[in-house]
DNA sequence: CTACTATATAAGTAAATAGTTATATGTTAA
DNA sequence: TTAACATATAACTATTTACTTATATAGTAG
């Protein structure tokens, strides 16, 4: 096998328990394809908006995650620079994209007034 | 890349939260390497042995460890014919061996006293 | 059969988690 | 400056989780 940079045990638990919930492994699986701001999360989740922004909140302290406010709204996409970015590319890698979930947002377009 | 069978997205985040566990994390890199039954563990965790069976239940129960009873003892492996090994083999070779954990099984040997 | 060992299961508990609603913050545009 | 929108945060709640202790089950050895 391909030499593996290994990640201390623990903190590779605890990203594994961030992506062991439905919605935030979707959340990461749509972020792979495109950047995404809340409200485009908002078109495919069956959920409110705090909880959407609680689990990128959770995703951004791991550093799983980075945001870039453009105007008024906030980008997420996935930190390729965080020390863990392989080990979540590789269980990626074993997960189905997200096509269905990401042709709702953009049909939906909820950005589409900033022209952006 | 090299092609990637994939996992329904939920099944993949039911395995990533079982992993997600500093416990049940350590006990399958520890199956990687030998298989062990329930008094090996209870050497290398700081907890009782409930709560290494509960553990186990719970890997056993989503099809990632089988058992095999010998004797007064029941020998846990990782269960290759899972739909998920090929996941959780790419999870571990992101995890540092376990190695001084497997030393300290090995050396106490707590089954010595069967033969085997 | 009895004692002992290995393990599982049950029942209870404290902490963590994911959701909710309400509200605050920050940006844009009239 | 006010209204509207996008998002974050706070506070609360219900559920899940991981542990504990106590007990049951199963095998072995005397």
């Amino acid at each position: 096998m391909v030499f593996q940079a290994k990640v201390e045990l623990e903190k590779a638990a605890n990203v594994l328990k961030l992506l062991g919930d439905k919605t935030r492994l979707t959340i990461v699986a749509i972020l792979q394809k495109r950047e995404c701001c809340v409200c485009e999360f908002l078109e495919v989740f069956d959920t409110s908006q705090p909880s959407i922004s609680q689990h990128l909140r959770k995703l951004k302290d791991a550093g799983l995650v980075k945001e870039e406010r453009r105007g008024q709204w906030i980008y997420y996409s996935l930190n390729q620079q965080c020390e863990f970015y392989g080990l979540v590319e590789t269980i990626m890698s074993h997960v189905p994209e997200q096509i269905d979930k990401i042709k709702i947002i953009e049909q939906s377009n909820p950005t589409v007034r900033c022209g952006c």
